[in-house]
DNA sequence: TTGAAAGCGTTACCAC
DNA sequence: GTGGTAACGCTTTCAA
């Protein structure tokens, strides 16, 4: 338990400089080859450990990226997620990541949290954000990124796509194949922004296209999941057979609404028809297949990368907005 | 907007010295306390954001928590990480995710990324790791706590559960309820070491209950997920048929298989019977509902920080091993 | 209740 | 090629 050993240590051992070990860990060229050989062999030998917190003290580069995510628990966001590890580790990038558990006076704190440790830029899922976060991050040179979402006022970057016009597809699809009365089935008021988007494009979507009125199922407080789909359809009971149409906030959702659909003995899609959101995993693999929106989680990671290579190659580029798109993928359900 | 606001800024400010500053954001009684509350006034007008890297930097402690996943796409360990980033943000801890793809070299590589970052404890999931990993860790004084195993022979603390008793509680009732020819669908051999687990305890618990010997469904390489589990079934045909039941390494395996099974006609659980592992949402919702283990994902994440917590209370504790248990979980599939 | 001084381990900057 | 000096922002320690 002494005390731990520092590049001071390794120069004494060596008999040169701090600065010299310093440059010569960093195999720097300026250092004569057989001294970097000795320093390396000393520092190794002496059992020595590189003591990045003073790295990034000294510099001022923390060598991390911040992310928030409404949840870590959703395989959408965690596949971008993954994406965005897999494309910044190679750069030697660490992610720092937090929840906002979908509340955006969550994320403020968080994003307070985050910033303390100096990050060299912010990535945000979705464009909603209290007054003072948005203070917080525009006080600072930092680059941001705000990803999921196209937003109308956004702070930085941003890589997302339109919830709104994926909304639209899925309605002019059951318009196409002769739905009407149409259900949406989602969180309620509140927290989840981009759940509560869908929901608006669909009403007003429906309504631009001389449907009647959409009917609000609310399965409760953000986040909705399959098991929230289904208690709320089990909940209504055979009443949701007046329904030609569920359009769910997201797969899991619809998914969960489709089991309870079926053990009350309706057929879907003869019954009624269901929608989903988000191509997860479960929308191929049920049976029948869901209908849903691709929106390319993975891509949304890989340009992110991109976007963030740009920002630490050239030094502050013009922010940029990339939208990646959706797209109808139509299954069995519809 | 030039160099960032300091405590030297807000002691200027406030007419008062750093040193006060610094005593009152931490809400130091020692503060006089309306000097307290104008010197948070000052910081937050002036947009202060606290320098963790400073703190950590002059105080010697990281404020991290490493933390290792084989995946975050996987609701199970996304929860558990959720538990431990709830328990331990009011700690003042950040969390360093890395995720191993399932490999044990990835898992040594990364971890020599974290232990750069001076994490103050180590959190790895399961207990296989490279020869050099387990050298890594152990020239440090640092607390290492191993989940979701029983490892034989532990770098330190452990919270888990045995994968080969969860097994047997399947085997023992697929018994019970008549069932014989069984066969394990499953990852390729290699990667995945809690599924190895998982396979070989079936196979050994079948023999020692006089069942035939068990057949090996090979899904592909590790993760496998629905969409394996949907595609190695559909590939065999009836064929599956001459199985008594599907002994799955995952939920999501076991939802792939039913479904597939369940497009050809077959039903689950009058022709074949299928079981899954770790209680995920999907089991409580699919339709029948698939028997399954009950694996506490969140309280394994829960008894983590309470070990840690222990840890930073108590300097040097004793290691502990926790074990939370599993639990059948009986549903319509067997 | 407040403040001054020192220093945590590293590296930028200049001098040699 | 190498080394001396100073500094990054904070908190420990001691003094007032």
């Amino acid at each position: 338990m002494g005390a731990r050993v520092t590049m001071r240590d390794v120069a004494e051992a060596v008999g040169m400089s701090p600065m010299t070990v310093s440059r010569a860990l960093r195999d720097d060229d300026m250092v004569n080859a057989k001294t970097r050989a000795r320093v390396r062999q000393v520092a190794q030998d002496l059992g020595y450990v590189y003591d990045s917190t003073s790295q990034a003290f000294r510099t001022q580069k923390s060598g991390f990226v911040a992310v928030t995510l409404p949840s870590v628990n959703n395989a959408n966001f965690a596949e971008t997620f993954r994406a965005l590890t897999n494309g910044l580790s190679e750069a030697g990038v660490q992610l720092l990541l937090g929840s906002t558990n979908y509340r955006v006076e969550r994320e403020e704190e968080l994003v307070r949290q985050l910033l303390a440790r100096n990050p060299e830029a912010l990535v945000l899922t979705g464009g909603h954000h209290t007054d003072e976060m948005r203070k917080l991050v525009q006080d600072r040179q930092l680059p941001v990124i705000e990803m999921w979402d196209l937003p109308a006022d956004p702070l930085g970057h941003v890589v997302g796509f339109s919830n709104a016009r994926a909304m639209e597809l899925i309605v002019d699809h059951l318009v196409t194949t002769g739905r009407r009365k149409l259900a949406f089935v989602g969180a309620s008021e509140g927290a989840d922004m981009r759940g509560v988007v869908r929901r608006d494009a669909v009403v007003s979507a429906a309504r631009s296209r001389g449907l009647p009125e959409v009917a609000l199922i609310d399965a409760g407080p953000a986040p909705v999941s399959m098991r929230h789909g289904a208690a709320v359809i089990e909940a209504m009971g055979r009443d949701v057979a007046k329904f030609d149409a569920l359009v769910c906030v997201s797969d899991p959702v619809a998914f969960g609404c489709m089991s309870a659909l079926q053990r009350m003995g309706l057929q879907v899609p003869d019954d009624v028809a269901i929608t989903g959101f988000g191509q997860f995993e479960v929308a191929k693999v049920a049976n029948p297949r869901i209908t849903t929106v691709n929106v390319n989680a993975d891509e949304i990671g890989q340009q992110v990368v991109s976007v963030l290579r740009d920002i630490f190659d050239a030094d502050a580029p013009a922010t940029v907005t990339r939208d990646v798109g959706s797209a109808l993928v139509v299954g069995e359900t519809t």
